[in-house]
RNA sequence: GCCCGAAUGGCGGAAUCGGUAGACGCCAGGGACUUAAAAUCCCUUGUUCGCAAGGACGUGCCGGUUCGAGUCCGGCUUCGGGCACCA
C-alpha cells in the first residue's frame, strides 16, 4: 500500500475495476428488492458545472449506499439533447446543431466517468436519437387517434428582422436578444395536449406522494389551481346571446358594478368593429403570449364596450368593459366586477371612476378607501355577513354561495362549476432541432397522424443551419409525402415538439434499452422510480409533464404505476454571482466568473471586476442559479483535476445539505483534501503493523469500551443520515468527529489493534458510498477483498452503545447553570436530589422558592424560582 | 404581482419531535517540526465585561405563546426558485 494519498492513481484502478467487471451493468432479478435511483439527466451544454456535479453525485452516493445494502440497483444516465442553446451554438460556431451536441455529450460523458459515478451506460439514452424519439412520435399518433390531442391557433412572438419565432428568453424588454427588433405578436396553429384531462388525477396523485416534498405538492396543487365557483350568464342589450361569466365568490353578486371581458372575446371583438378607438385599444393592451409575471406587474388598462349587461337578480344594467388582465383562456374570458370586494376590481373602478359597492360587511370594520384593503373581507372570516344584498342580507360566504348556486340551478340559469387554472399543453415548436410532429396536412383529409409503419419520422442532421428558418421548413423535399388516408399529394408538420417532451417519458425508456416498442415488460420490475434527484427549479413544468406523461402512458398499457416516482429529492439551486458587458445597443454579453479578477469587500461581496484577460471593466450582475445563458457555471474540470474525483465529491457533499440552495465558493476543498490524506494515512499506518487478532468484547477495557461506543454512535447517526434523513453533510461530519477522537487513542495492544481494525473498516464502508475510489483502495487494504462495492453497510451494535451514565443539563429560570453526571437508571427524585445539592444551582436558587422543577428524562432539568 | 423556499460567528454550515446555540470544516492568529518550503501536528478563535472564577448579550426585523423559542404563531424586510417557448 502506498504510504501517500496518490488520488489520480487511486481513481483510476478503482474505475478501471468498474470498467473491467462491468460493475454497474444491471438485469432485472425479481428475486432480489430492486432499486432504481434516477438523477435529472443533463443538458448537453458543453461541460459539466457544479449544479450537475452536486446532483449527480447525491445520485449516487443514494445508489451505492442502497447497492451496500443488497439491492439491486439501477442507475441510468442520458442526454437531454434537443432544444435551444445548440441552435444558438450552432450560428455562432457555424456548425450544425446536431454536431456541436455529439462532441459536447463525448466530453460531458468523460467528466461523468472521471467523477466515478456508477452508470449502467448500456441504458443510455440520447433524446436526439430516433430511436429515441420515434416512441414519443408512437405515443403522440395514439393520443391523436384518442381524442387528447389538438390544434388551435396560438400566439408567438416573432421577430420581424430574423423572420424567426423568439422563445420568452430571447425577447429582452420586448424586442429580439439578437436582431433588437420590436417583437410583434403572430397568431399560429399549434398542436395542444389535453393535460387539463388530466387535472383531477394529477391533483388528487399528490396525497399519495409521501416521498415528495410538501413545497413541490404544493406549488403543483396551486398551479392546477381547482376551484368551485358559479357559472351564470347576463343578457346584454342589443346581443342575442347571453355573456357567461365564472366567479369563486357567488356571494357577492348584488355588488356587480360592472362586467370585465378579456380583450380577445368576442363580444369586445364583436363592439370594435363599429369604433375604431376601441379597435386600437384591443390591438395596443394585448397581452397575448406575454410572460404571466409581465402581465401581473403591468399596468391594468381597459375601455367601455358601451354596451350594457343585465344584472340576473337586481335587473340594473351594468356597463361591459374589456380589460387587458382577463385572461380568455380561464373560465369564459368575462368577469362580473366587484370592485367593493376584489382587489383588482378596486383599483379598476377607482381609476376609470366606475360605482364602488359594499355587499359584505364585517362586524367591527367600516369602509374607508384609505384602508380599502383592510376592509376586504376574508372569505372564512366567521363574522362575515351580506348587507346591500336584498334577500341574501345577513348570510355568510357559504350560505349565500349554496343559495344562490341552487336558486340558479333551479331557474336553469346558471350551475356549479369547477375550474382549473391548469392549461393544455403546447407542444409546437416553430424551431428545428427537436423532436419532428409526426403530423401529415392533405387538402383533403385534414391533419393525418404519420401511421406507425411509417415511423420514425427522422430528422435529418447533416444541414446548413442559419438561425432564420429551420432546415426541414426551408426544405421542400423533406416536407412532401403523401396523404396516408386518400393517398394525395400532402406535406409534413415542420414544427418540433417542446423538448419537456423527451424528458417527460426517458424514466421509462431506461428500463428497456433496445427494446422495439417504446418500453417493454421489464418496465414493471423497475418502474416506479424509487428515488428521483433534480433541481428545485423543476418542481413544477417538468415534474408535472413527468407525471401527466406517466398516466399517458399507463393508460396506453405501457406502464401499471399511477406515479413516476416515489421519492423526490429537489437538490437546491448552486448559484453564483454573473458578469457582463453591455455595448451601445444595450446587448449584454455575459462573462464566466473564472475569466474575471473580482475585488470583494469586507463580506465578501464583489466591489469591482475586471477581464483577466486585457483588466478592462466588467459589471456586476445578481447571483443566480449557475445556467448556459448567464454563463455564471463554474467548471468543476479544475478542481478535479488537482485534487482528485473523490475531493470533490466529498466537498460537494460536505457544503451544504442536499435540499438547500449553495452560493458556490470552493474555499473549502482543501479541507476535504486533507480529509481523505488523513484517512489514508491512518489505514496505512494500521495496515502496516500486520493483521489484527480477532475483537473479543468481554475483554475490552473501560477506554476500549468508550470509543466502540463512539463508533456505534457514529455508524447509527450516519446510516440514519444516508437512508432517512438523507443529508450526507452531517454523516461526513459525523465520521470526522469520530476520527479525531480515534486519533487520540494510543493502544497498541492486541484488544486495541483489534478494535481500530472494526473502526477503519466501519469508518471506510461509510464513506464509500461519497469517495468510492479511496473506499475501494481502503477497503482492499484492509480486508483483502476488492468488492467494497458490494460490502454491507455497517450496522450498528447496540449492545456497545448502553451507558451507564448521562450528562444532565440544569437550567434555573431557562438559563444553563450546571451540568450533572447521573446514573442512567436514576429516578426523578434521585435527580432533583442531586441537582438540589449541586453548588451551581444552590447559588442561583438561594433565598428564593422553587416554583416549578421540569425534568426531561436523559436531556435536563429546569427549575423555575 | 402571485405561488414555493431561505436568513444562525469573518465564511460554508450543525442543533433530527419546543430542551446545552455555534457540531464538523474553511479562513485567521500563535506554536512545534524543517537549513528552508510544502506537508503534518498542537493551541486559540461569536460579541462583550473581567486578572481570574464567572457574568451579560447573541440565530434578519417587530410582536406573541411557553418553565423554556434558531425551532411554534401573527406581522414585516431582504435574498433565491417558478410563473406555462431556457432546461
Amino acid at each position: 500500500m502506498n504510504p501517500n494519498y496518490d488520488p489520480h492513481a487511486v481513481e483510476r484502478a478503482a474505475q478501471s475495476f468498474w470498467t473491467e467487471t462491468r460493475a454497474f451493468e444491471v438485469v432485472e432479478d425479481p428475486s432480489r428488492e430492486k432499486y432504481y435511483c434516477l438523477s435529472m439527466f443533463p443538458y448537453p451544454s458543453g461541460k459539466l458545472h457544479m449544479g450537475h456535479v452536486r446532483n449527480y453525485t447525491i445520485g449516487d452516493v443514494m445508489s451505492r449506499y442502497q447497492r451496500m445494502l443488497g439491492k439491486n440497483v439501477l442507475q441510468p444516465m442520458g442526454f437531454d439533447a434537443f432544444g435551444l442553446p445548440a441552435e444558438n451554438a450552432a450560428i455562432a460556431n457555424k456548425t450544425a446543431p446536431a454536431k456541436w451536441t455529439y462532441s459536447n455529450i463525448e466530453y460531458m460523458k468523460t467528466q461523468l466517468n472521471a467523477l466515478g459515478f456508477g452508470y449502467d451506460w448500456t441504458r443510455e439514452v440520447q433524446t436526439c436519437s430516433p430511436d429515441y424519439y420515434r416512441w414519443e412520435q408512437l405515443l403522440f399518433t395514439r393520443l391523436m387517434k384518442k381524442g387528447l390531442v389538438y390544434r388551435k391557433d396560438s400566439v408567438v412572438n416573432w421577430d420581424p428582422i430574423d423572420q424567426t419565432v423568439l422563445a420568452n428568453e430571447q425577447v429582452v424588454d420586448g424586442r429580439g436578444w439578437r436582431s433588437g427588433a420590436l417583437v410583434e405578436r403572430r397568431s399560429i396553429p399549434q398542436w395542444f395536449l389535453k393535460i387539463t384531462a388530466y387535472a383531477q388525477e394529477l391533483l388528487d396523485g399528490l396525497d399519495t406522494l409521501e416521498g415528495w416534498p410538501d413545497s413541490v405538492k404544493t406549488m403543483q396543487r396551486n398551479w392546477i389551481g381547482r376551484s368551485e365557483g358559479l357559472e351564470f350568464s347576463f343578457e346584454i342589450e342589443g346581443h342575442k346571446d347571453p355573456l357567461t361569466v365564472y366567479t369563486t365568490r357567488p356571494d357577492t353578486i348584488m355588488g356587480v358594478t360592472f362586467v370585465t371581458v378579456a380583450l380577445e372575446h368576442p363580444l369586445a371583438q364583436a363592439a370594435a368593429r363599429n369604433n375604431p378607438e376601441l379597435a386600437v385599444f384591443l390591438k395596443d393592451a394585448s397581452t397575448d403570449s406575454l410572460p404571466e409575471a409581465e402581465m401581473e406587474t403591468m399596468e391594468k388598462r381597459g375601455m367601455a364596450l358601451g354596451i350594457h349587461a343585465v344584472h340576473p337578480i337586481s335587473g340594473k344594467k351594468v356597463p361591459v368593459w374589456a380589460g387587458n388582465f382577463v385572461l380568455m383562456g380561464y373560465g369564459t374570458g368575462a368577469v362580473m366586477a366587484v370592485p367593493g370586494h376584489d382587489e383588482r376590481d378596486h383599483a379598476f373602478a377607482l381609476k376609470y371612476q366606475l360605482p364602488i359597492k359594499q355587499v359584505i360587511a364585517v362586524e367591527g370594520e367600516t369602509y374607508d378607501s384609505a384602508t380599502w384593503k383592510d376592509w376586504y373581507a376574508d372569505k372564512f372570516n366567521p363574522t362575515l355577513k351580506l348587507v346591500n344584498s336584498g334577500d341574501l342580507d345577513g348570510l355568510n360566504y357559504q350560505q349565500a354561495f349554496d343559495a344562490l348556486v341552487e336558486r340558479f340551478e333551479q331557474q336553469g340559469t346558471g350551475q356549479r362549476r369547477i375550474n382549473f387554472r391548469l392549461r393544455d399543453w403546447g407542444v409546437s415548436r416553430q424551431r428545428y432541432w427537436g423532436c419532428p410532429i409526426p403530423v401529415i396536412y392533405c387538402k383533403r383529409c385534414d391533419a393525418q397522424p404519420v401511421p406507425e409503419d411509417q415511423l420514425p419520422v427522422v430528422l435529418p442532421e447533416d444541414v446548413n443551419f442559419t438561425g432564420v428558418k429551420s432546415p426541414i421548413k426551408a426544405d421542400p423535399e423533406w416536407r412532401k409525402t403523401t396523404c396516408p388516408k386518400c393517398g394525395d399529394e400532402a406535406e409534413r408538420e415542420t414544427d418540433t415538439f417542446d423538448t419537456f417532451f423527451e424528458s417527460s417519458w426517458y424514466h421509462a425508456r431506461y428500463t428497456s434499452p433496445g427494446a422495439e416498442q417504446l418500453v417493454d415488460e421489464r418496465a414493471n420490475y423497475w418502474l416506479p422510480v424509487d428515488q428521483y434527484i433534480g433541481g428545485i427549479e423543476h418542481a413544477i413544468l417538468h415534474l408535472l409533464y413527468f407525471r401527466f406523461f406517466h398516466k399517458l402512458m399507463r393508460d396506453e398499457g405501457f406502464v401499471h404505476s399511477d406515479e413516476p416516482a416515489t421519492e423526490l429529492l429537489t437538490q437546491g439551486m448552486v448559484i453564483k454571482e454573473t458578469y457582463f458587458t453591455e455595448d451601445a445597443n444595450g446587448q449584454k454579453t455575459w462573462i464566466n466568473p473564472a475569466d474575471v479578477d473580482i475585488e470583494f469587500d469586507a463580506k465578501g461581496h464583489p466591489l469591482s471586476a475586471k477581464l483577466t484577460s486585457d483588466g478592462s471593466a466588467v459589471q456586476i450582475g445578481g447571483i443566480e442559479k449557475m445556467s448556459k445563458s448567464k454563463n455564471n457555471g463554474i467548471d468543476p474540470q479544475v478542481l478535479i483535476d488537482q485534487y482528485g474525483a473523490d475531493t470533490v465529491r466529498l466537498f460537494a457533499m460536505f457544503a451544504a445539505p442536499p435540499d438547500a440552495s449553495l452560493e458556490w465558493n470552493d474555499s473549502g476543498v482543501e479541507g476535504a483534501a486533507r480529509f481523505l490524506r488523513r484517512l489514508w494515512r491512518g489505514v496505512q499506518a494500521h495496515v502496516s503493523q500486520g493483521p489484527a487478532e480477532k475483537l473479543e468484547l468481554a475483554s475490552l477495557n473501560p477506554a476500549q469500551k468508550t470509543l466502540r461506543a463512539a463508533l456505534h454512535d457514529t455508524i447509527a447517526k450516519v446510516g440514519d443520515d444516508y437512508g432517512r434523513r438523507k443529508q450526507y453533510n452531517t454523516a461526513i461530519a459525523a465520521v470526522m468527529e469520530l476520527m479525531n477522537t480515534v486519533a487520540k487513542f494510543e493502544d497498541d495492544s492486541t484488544q486495541g489493534r483489534a478494535l481500530l481494525q472494526e473502526i477503519w473498516e466501519a469508518v471506510v464502508l461509510m464513506l464509500n458510498p461519497i469517495v468510492p475510489h479511496t473506499g475501494h483502495a481502503l477497503w482492499e487494504a484492509l480486508s483483502g477483498s476488492n468488492g467494497a462495492l458490494d460490502a454491507r453497510f455497517p450496522v450498528a451494535d447496540e449492545s456497545a452503545r448502553v451507558k451507564d451514565q448521562v450528562t444532565l443539563v440544569i437550567q434555573v429560570n431557562g438559563k444553563l447553570r450546571s451540568r450533572i453526571e447521573v446514573a442512567s437508571s436514576a429516578s426523578k427524585d434521585e435527580i432533583l436530589e442531586q441537582v438540589l445539592a449541586d453548588e451551581n444551582v444552590q447559588k442561583f436558587v438561594a433565598g428564593q422558592s422553587i416554583k416549578k422543577k421540569i425534568v426531561v428524562p436523559g436531556k435536563l432539568v429546569n427549575l423555575v424560582v
